[in-house]
DNA sequence: TGAAATAGCATTGTATACATTATTGCATTC
DNA sequence: GAATGCAATAATGTATACAATGCTATTTCA
C-alpha cells in the first residue's frame, strides 16, 4: 500500500522539522520541494495546508509558507488552552476511561520509570506525549483530540527550537497521580495533577528561556 | 478591491449553509459548483479545505466533501469542549478586558433588551454569537478564538438544521452576570456564569431533540 | 433467480501550464 | 549620496488537462 503524494510530502515535511533539518521561520518554497520529491506543486500545497491545521506551518497569502516560529509568548497562551483543553478531557477521560485505556497508561508509565536506567531524551519526549494523547483520545471526544494535537505539535515545535530538553524534566510523579485519579474515578484529584504537571511545564520554560 | 476566488467559493458555500440553500449531509460536487461560480475546480479544492478547518464541511478521500452534520453525540461533545474553552476564555477575558471591550460588550446587551420589543431570531442569534465571540477575543489569545470559532461554527449549523431556533431562548441573565463579573474582575462569578449558560443552552438542544 | 464480476461513467486526485503578485537590484533624479 | 521609480526575476495563485478511484448498472454464470 502506497501512500498517496500529499502525504508523503506531508510526512516529509514533519520529520524534516522533528529532525531539526529545518527550523522555526525557515521558508519552504514550493517548486524546490516538488522537485527534490518528484511531485507537483499541487501536492506540496495541499500537504501544507494540512501541517497548518495540524499547527506545523504558518501560510502568509502572496508571500509563502513558513515552518512555526512560536515565541514566547505564544507558548504561554498556548499553555494556558493546553492546561484548559487537558483538564477538560481528563474530566472526561475519568468518567469513559476504559481497561485497555488504564492498562496503557500503566505500561507507558513502567516504562518511564525503565528509562531510569539509560536515559534519552527523545524516547522519553515520546513517552510522554504518548502519555498525554492517550489521555486526550481517551476523553472519546474527538474535539479534545484535535485541539490538543494541534498544542502539542506547536509546543513540540518550540521544544526542538530552544533545545533545552524542557518538558523532559521529570513529570513522572504527576503523571503517575493522574492515571490513580483516572483508576479512582475521582475528578478533583484528576484536574489537580493536570495543573501540578502544566505548571511545572511552564515553569521549566520560563526558567529555561530567562537563561538563554 | 476584488476578492480572490477561493474567498468567493468560501463566502458562497457559508452562505448557503447559514441561508439553508444547502443542507447538512449534502454533498458538493467540484465541478458543479465550478461551473457555476465561474471558478477553476482548484480554487473549490482549496476553499473547501477551509471550509472543513472553520467546521462547515467534511472532506472524505476519494469520496468527496459534504456539510457537516453533527448528531447529537457530536453536539453533546461539542458543548463539553465549548464549556470548556469558554471557561478558560474568560478567566483570560476577566484579566485582560480593555475598556474596549466591556464596552463593546455593554452596547451588546442594551441590544438584546431592545430586542424584546419586535424580537427576530436571527437578529438574536447574531448578538449571542458576537456576545460570545467578542468574550473569546478579549481572552487576548488566539488559539481560544480559532478553537472557538470551529465550535461555534459547528453547534450553529446543527441549530439551522434543527431550526427550532434553539439557543436563542433568553440567555441574557447569564450574559450579564459574565459582563458584571468581567467587570468586577471576579475569576469564580465569571465561571459560574459561563457554566449556567451552557448548561442551559445544552437542556434546551436535549429537550428540543427529545420533542423531534 | 440471485450473486458476483465487469464495464462504463461520474468524481476526485495529481500534474502541468498560465496569470498575478511581491521582491530585489539598478538606474535615475533631486 | 539618498530616495524613489521601474524593470527583471522569483514565487505564489489559478486554470486546465490528465490519471486514478469509486460507484452503478448490466451482464454472466451457478
Amino acid at each position: 500500500m502506497k501512500q498517496s503524494p500529499v502525504q508523503l510530502v506531508y510526512d516529509d515535511i514533519r520529520n524534516k522539522i522533528i529532525r531539526r533539518q529545518m527550523f522555526p521561520g525557515n521558508r519552504i518554497i514550493e517548486e524546490d520541494l516538488a522537485q527534490e520529491l518528484g511531485t507537483s506543486r499541487t501536492s506540496i500545497r495541499s500537504a501544507l495546508q494540512q501541517l497548518r491545521q495540524d499547527g506545523f506551518v504558518e501560510i502568509i497569502p502572496n508571500r509563502g509558507s513558513f515552518v512555526v516560529q512560536p515565541t514566547l509568548e505564544d507558548i504561554i497562551a498556548l499553555y494556558d488552552v493546553r492546561l484548559t483543553l487537558e483538564s477538560g478531557a481528563i474530566k472526561a477521560a475519568v468518567e469513559n476511561a476504559t481497561d485497555d485505556t488504564i492498562r496503557y497508561l500503566e505500561h507507558n508509565l513502567r516504562q518511564q520509570l525503565e528509562l531510569d536506567k539509560n536515559f534519552s531524551i527523545s524516547a522519553y519526549s515520546a513517552l510522554n506525549r504518548d502519555f498525554h494523547w492517550q489521555i486526550a483520545k481517551a476523553s472519546l471526544n474527538p474535539y479534545y483530540e484535535r485541539f490538543l494535537a494541534e498544542v502539542y505539535n506547536k509546543v513540540e515545535v518550540y521544544m526542538l527550537f530552544y533545545d533545552k530538553s524542557i518538558d523532559n524534566s521529570y513529570s513522572y510523579s504527576s503523571h503517575k497521580e493522574m492515571l490513580t485519579a483516572i483508576c479512582e474515578r475521582d475528578l478533583n484529584r484528576a484536574e489537580a495533577a493536570v495543573i501540578a504537571d502544566n505548571e511545572k511545564a511552564l515553569a521549566d520554560i520560563r526558567y529555561s528561556f530567562a537563561s538563554v
